[in-house]
DNA sequence: TTATTATATTGCAATATTACGATATAATAA
DNA sequence: TTATTATATCGTAATATTGCAATATAATAA
């Protein structure tokens, strides 16, 4: 069918199962990371950084931005991208809890 | 197209969008917490766990398992299938760096 | 006003995912 | 041997994702 059947699955599952569709293409993981280390963040910087159409990049940072891993200023005619520190660190929490909560599990 | 453009990124970025598109399924989601939450982790119990048919269960199990996600091991007629910690770990630590890094970009 | 520049949206073709009935396999039980 | 039980695979329909050319929009520049 192609259509999960969300409406049986917790909130909290939909979630993260929503905000790791969103991370789960290289070129979406690439502009994170890309974002990381840059302090502008201009989208036409990740255009050219990208090897992908500029309405393929536009794309992926849509969905980035739904997800609310990044979040968009305009500056003027462009648009200033950045990472969602709030968002990225609920992720880090839902690892550090599940680590916490993996001891003596059979295996 | 439908079809990534995996090999133009680095084989880091692919691996990552790998794991998280392993973990993007709310069923899949469940899976992990389930094994979390028990200490027997038979297929059948997953199986009656989630509200899906068997076939679809064990294709979302397979998924997990060809992202090492979880492990199965043969137990007479039944496969014991667990969380795998070390790639588990190492999303947490992905998460933990990437947070670490997270000061002082501009936004 | 008319460019120009930056980003978003539309439309569509190629491919991938999701779900499940039917069936296969593989191990133990009778 | 023939059930029975547990899990996997096949085939297929419905839907989603990916990528990009074409085009739209929106802001500034000339």
């Amino acid at each position: 069918m192609g259509v999960s059947k969300s409406e049986f699955f917790t909130e909290q599952q939909n979630q993260l199962a929503t905000l790791f569709k969103a991370m789960s293409h290289p070129a979406r993981i690439a502009i994170i990371q890309y974002l990381l280390q840059v302090d502008s963040c201009i989208c036409g910087d990740i255009v050219n950084e990208l090897p992908l159409a500029q309405p393929t990049v536009s794309q992926h940072l849509k969905e980035l931005k739904n997800a609310n891993i990044i979040k968009g200023t305009i500056e003027g005619t462009a648009i200033c991208y950045c990472l969602n520190p709030d968002t990225l660190k609920m992720i880090e929490d839902y690892f550090n809890r599940l680590i916490n909560q993996l001891q003596n599990k059979c295996c």
